[in-house]
DNA sequence: TGTTACTGTTAGTCGAAACTAACCCATCCA
DNA sequence: TGGATGGGTTAGTTTCGACTAACAGTAACA
């Protein structure tokens, strides 16, 4: 919808300059930005169209406008990265989503799938007023339904790594499901949730050694076998903490970014 | 927005034809026409105008596309009337508002003001699917915050009049707020919450003679002068209920219309 | 060294939904 | 009877955000 009639004028805030309006549109390039360099890869525009299923040329020209407008940088060899601004409006886009997940799931009590489905639509029409209060009856809470920090929250657990690279036959615990199965393979994510592979769950990699691509984890029970590029995207605590008590009990504002990953 | 692609394709309900799919702003042009016809009002091309704030060259168009696609129909005289298919869909939309405002009142906290408004902008972005399981979370109510009856849901209540023809000196039961007062004057309706001016206040016009275009009516401790045109969209209990047993207790499903009033 | 593949941009188009300007037509009243 | 007045429509424009087609630059490889 693109009409300006009926918009409120927002007075509260700084009495600095009137901040260039932002789009949906905007908020969901500037999100999809901020998601991907907080999983560790390089932000290109190729990247971003493939995230937001559109076209190419229509990331060359919104991005072109984002910058234009002053939200985000683009490097001379194409990476893009937020300016502090477009820092401030993702972080917000993000908090509103993942807040929306949580209300979706443990309220209405809807799946990881239709939620992040539902959450994407309601987090564009939603004002923060109203998100704020939603956030307050829901208790604050700290991650959204597979892990990630809320932006302005902090979560208190130790190091981490990914499900693929944990030494087989000691168990560990789930922390954190990258958002990149949520824009790419939302099936997959829906089979970690029936499978019980969730934040807080108990896992444990089977020692069995002929595994190609792939690994085999135990959870409660049952057991399932992973692809390897699944487990990658599914991050536990490390189980060698007590070997290194240096490294202790840590404090995530932010989700555990990892920029060791560099490009795919 | 206006981008087709991650549409989901919705394989429930009929078989049959395949429902043109109507935009966000179809249902609200549809939901005005039901308002204003369940309002009693003649729905003409400029009075949808006036309430939806936009140009009357807007509403032609609009208008001649909505009935070329089987929403409504145009009679010869300009009036609008909804097609047995339009009607559906806008109680559809009436629904989801009014149980949107629900929730932010009763939930969340708002006021009637901030309500409306947050219900227009989430109505449009909130599938059915989340609404139902938030109207049974709400525990199905039957009315909005200001007394009009959810489509589909039953109220029961003595025959209704307008408070600007109680008569003076009768305590009665307020029922219902004319949505009119929504899009036409936000700020009387913030004024009669403040005033404790809602469905269920018990309320008496008091016997002053001397009133030109108001009346000055007592609600609980506290009274108000109310401006006639005000008074005229406040639905009250008619007070001579046992001196006509027939007309009794009834069962309204689809808020008071009257279609008395004819044209303004 | 030259071809191919990949990535990205420019140019042009489309559809939705708003707008203004200008015209059309009926009614009312002097 | 002949203007004003007001409601409605037609025509043409704008903005946003998507698209395709076509072109440009760089890297890989034969």
């Amino acid at each position: 919808m693109t009409q300006p009639t009926n918009k409120l004028p927002e007075l509260m805030g700084t009495t600095s300059v009137p901040e260039p309006q932002r789009s949906n549109t905007a908020d969901r390039y500037l999100e999809t930005i901020y998601c991907l360099a907080g999983e560790g890869e390089t932000v290109r525009p190729s990247r971003i169209a493939e995230w937001l299923h559109v076209s190419a040329p229509t990331v060359s020209v919104t991005l072109q406008k984002l910058a234009h407008d002053g939200w985000i940088e683009v490097a001379s060899n194409r990476s893009v990265s937020l300016t502090t601004a477009g820092e401030s409006a993702a972080t917000a886009t993000v908090r509103r989503h993942r807040i929306l997940e949580r209300w979706l799931t443990d309220v209405l009590g809807f799946d990881w799938v239709a939620a992040h489905i539902e959450a994407d639509k309601l987090g564009a029409a939603m004002s923060d007023e109203v998100l704020n209060r939603l956030d307050e009856a829901l208790g604050q809470p700290t991650t959204c339904p597979h892990g990630n920090v809320i932006p302005g929250r902090e979560v208190t657990y130790g190091e981490l790594i990914s499900l693929a690279d944990l030494e087989p036959g000691k168990s560990t615990i789930v922390r954190r499901i990258s958002e990149i199965l949520e824009h790419e393979a939302l099936q997959v994510l829906y089979q970690l949730e029936a499978n019980d592979i969730r934040p807080g769950s108990t896992v444990e990699v089977s020692p069995g050694d002929g595994s190609v691509g792939a690994v085999a984890v135990s959870v409660g029970q049952h057991s399932a076998a992973l692809g390897i590029d699944t487990a990658r995207l599914i991050w536990v605590e490390a189980v060698d903490a007590e070997a290194r008590p240096d490294r202790g009990r840590r404090i995530v504002t932010n989700g555990p970014v990892d920029h060791r990953n560099g490009e795919r």
